[in-house]
RNA sequence: GGAGAGGUGCCGGAGCGGUCGAACGGGCGCGACUGGAAAUCGCGUGUCCUCUUAAUAGGGGACCGUGGGUUCGAAUCCCACCCUCUCCGCCA
């Protein structure tokens, strides 16, 4: 959520900032419902504060003895006419925060325009791009001749969408997951949180998933919960509502959750395989910073992320996501992309943004430099860290050898327990 | 799911329907005392909205879990909901 005062000021800026992200909103439908939600306001208050003071003209001619009937009956119709305006601002402040909340965030000002993936910015890349002397295979052949993903069974039990990771397959899912949670805590510097897969309607609206994205959840409406499409949803959540002691910014956080997404509106696309999953698994990383910092911990945190790479051994390269292609509560965002040899072409593996202020505002989430200082919003930033599934694809496809067999990574080792992973294991 | 208790400021904890933004204690900040500190004493200490102002500042309004209601007036009464705790039941 943007700041209301900042509109009203810079409404320009705003609405430049709206059209390069290629979104649409009524700024100025905004400016005039705020222009009458503050003419109400002077109205009822002066009217509020006239019926205060009768009120305690009432209490004293009471004390004294005397009758107060004539006042009070003024202002009974005093109270009345309170109650009438009352309810006009309470309409007001309705609509104008249901529009407010269509407001995206405004790119930060070193972000290219553009207006779609074309014309995002290839900022690095790394790691050399593995050559085979060998018919190669994709990720899901492998995956299917060492049996240990299992699509037909994951449809079976639930649908389409969701991957069964058997033997082998499943220690190196727990391996990944683990050694990136290892690596970011003890080396990193983020404490480790496991937090719920479910949370409340708040919860996402604080991160900015609602109103926008409600189509792409997975809702238990009995409960009115939703199960979540990013660990950032319930870790960023863990200070809603909260003034943070400003010695104890940053907070990073690190944690693991299986992220589900209905991924509604993108049938036929990339439907085989771990490119598109419901339910797929993902460390995240979260951090709460000062608003002076946030540009510099957006790129610590970039290089948290590319570091399980270099680790792993994946060729990967970094993304500037332009105007045009930056999500609703980002005000700047990189990707990293890894490396698929046998698509011959990168992934998404993660997004590290920057909200600013963004979310804070709707988290109603604030610090205090000093214990006597006025509270503040901080900037929060997340990324992922890694998504494994689209990890996984890069790692069987580089690593396998012309046995059809995978090598495992050094780093991921003394996770697994094992070298390789062969055609013969089970 | 059943029964009970409770949700008040940074924390603990009061609060006959009017003088309660809220006693009291603690914490924290400033000051005094001190060589310095502890102890002690004095003063101060919330958030949001809005208006005036270039700013400092000041005026007004709102906030005692949330939302309604009663009333001239509600932290205080009534209703609904949410949450926490205890006990019982069920259960990985």
């Amino acid at each position: 959520m943007l700041d209301m005062k900042f509109i009203r000021e810079n409404p320009d800026l705003v609405k430049q900032g709206i059209r390069n992200k290629g979104e649409k909103a009524d700024v100025d439908g905004i400016l005039e419902l705020d222009e009458k939600r503050r003419t109400i306001i002077q109205q009822v208050e002066s009217l509020k504060h006239e019926r205060n003071e009768m009120s305690q003209e009432v209490s004293r001619l009471k004390k004294e003895g005397k009758p107060a009937d004539e006042v009070i009956s003024r202002t009974r119709e005093i109270s009345q006419t309170i109650k009438d305006y009352d309810e006009d601002l309470k309409k007001i402040e309705f609509s104008l925060k249901e529009m407010l909340d269509w407001i995206p965030n405004l790119p930060h000002e070193s972000v290219p325009v553009g207006k779609d993936a074309s014309d995002n910015v290839v900022i690095r890349a790394w790691g050399k791009i593995p050559e085979f002397d060998f018919e190669i295979s994709g990720h899901l052949e492998i995956a299917e001749r060492l049996d240990i993903i299992d699509f037909p069974r994951g449809s079976k039990v639930s649908g389409r969408g969701f991957p069964v990771y058997k033997g082998k397959g499943a220690r190196l899912e727990r391996a990944l997951i683990n050694f990136m949670l290892d690596t970011h805590s003890a080396e990193h510097g983020y404490r480790e949180v496991f937090t719920p897969f479910l949370v409340n309607r708040e919860s996402m609206y604080g991160t900015a998933q609602l109103p926008k994205l409600e189509e792409d959840m997975y809702l238990c409406q009995e409960d009115d919960l939703f199960l979540i499409p990013t660990a950032e949803v319930p870790i960023t959540n863990l200070h809603r509502d909260e003034i943070l002691d400003g010695e104890n910014l940053p907070v990073r956080y690190c944690g693991y959750t299986a992220c589900f997404r209905r991924e509604a509106g993108s049938w036929g696309k990339e439907t085989r395989g771990f490119l598109r999953v419901h339910q797929f698994n993902k460390v995240e990383l979260v951090k709460i910073v000062t608003p002076e910092s946030s540009y510099q911990e957006l790129e610590s945190l970039l290089k948290d992320a590319t570091r399980i790479l270099e680790l792993l051994g994946i060729p990967y390269r970094v993304i500037e996501l332009c105007t045009g292609d930056l999500s609703f509560g980002a005000a700047k965002c990189y990707d990293i992309e890894v490396w698929s040899p046998f698509e011959k072409r990168w992934l998404e593996a993660s997004s590290c943004s920057n909200f600013e202020d963004f979310q804070a505002r709707r988290l109603n989430l604030r610090f205090r430099r000093v214990p006597t200082a006025k509270p503040e919003f901080p900037h929060s930033l997340n990324g992922s860290g890694l998504a494994t599934s689209r990890l996984m694809v890069a790692l069987l496809e580089v690593n396998q050898t012309d046995e059809g067999s995978v090598m495992v990574p050094d780093v991921l080792r003394k996770y697994t327990g094992f070298p390789i992973i062969k055609r013969e294991d089970y």
